[in-house]
DNA sequence: AACCGCCACAACCGCATGTCG
DNA sequence: TCGACATGCGGTTGTGGCGGT
């Protein structure tokens, strides 16, 4: 379906944006609030599109945005979600409070790659660049398991197995720790964890346990719990 | 001082998705 | 149900800063 032009692109500044700039999309928005980014450069005086002034805001002037350096934590957090997400960064943004899916993309590839790069781990797959098997970072799903909250697993229909119904994501992937099955019972102060904490999503609905990502700082945020 | 290459990150672009009449 | 529009998302590009030569 043909679409019209987000904006009228021979009247909109392109580039790095001016403090004045910043300072009127910052007034508008404190008076009027988000939304209607289409209309919105026009009413703030702004001359540029949209989209410019929705990044702009989003990525730097929210004032709920932390900005400097990723914490360690944060940092194999985000590894960890990946590895589980793939590059859904707003997926992955949405449980890193003050974070942005835009920081967390250019910091993972500028970043994150070159230390599992180091490490020896492919940072598309997570597994181990030599091709050995994936030692702690691999997605499993029991069979016996009817579905996970983001409805990836398989179903059955009359005993037909039907496709994923998440085939971007690399159902090769676990995340650790493993469960315990096979395995004496966790020691004393060790957690198992429930498959909603495995995915991240710990004191969902369906949390059994209070443990995974279960970070000191409470970096975790699920106001994201909602997966499309 | 000038040049070059690399890196980090801000911003843009095109497509996908959601919503509404 | 369909089309138009608004918004969101992820990949890519542009650019400024910095260190090395």
């Amino acid at each position: 379906m043909g679409r019209s032009p987000c904006c009228e692109k021979a009247h909109t500044n392109k580039g790095a944006w001016t403090k004045e700039e910043d300072d009127r999309l910052i007034a508008h928005i404190r008076v009027h609030g988000e939304g209607c980014w289409r209309s919105l450069p026009k009413a703030a005086g702004l001359l540029r599109c949209g989209k410019s002034c929705r990044l702009r805001w989003i990525n730097y002037l929210r004032p709920d945005l932390k900005r400097g350096n990723f914490t360690e934590e944060e940092d194999e957090l985000i590894i960890k979600l990946h590895s589980l997400l793939g590059n859904k960064w707003s997926h992955i943004a949405g449980r890193l409070p003050g974070r942005t899916d835009n920081e967390i993309k250019n910091y993972w590839n500028t970043h994150i790659r070159r230390k599992l790069l180091s490490r020896g781990v492919d940072p598309s797959t997570h597994r181990p660049i030599n091709g050995q098997a994936a030692s702690d970072i691999t997605i499993s799903f029991k069979k016996e398991e009817k579905e996970d909250s983001f409805g990836c697993l398989e179903e059955r229909n009359g005993g037909q197995k039907r496709p994923p119904r998440c085939p971007d994501l690399n159902l090769d992937l676990r995340i650790s720790p493993p469960s315990y099955q096979d395995e004496p019972e966790p020691m004393k102060g060790e957690r198992g964890l429930c498959f909603s904490c495995t995915l991240g999503l710990q004191k969902s609905k369906d949390c059994s346990c209070n443990g995974f990502l279960d970070l000191k700082t409470g970096l975790l945020d699920y106001r994201s719990l909602e997966m499309k």
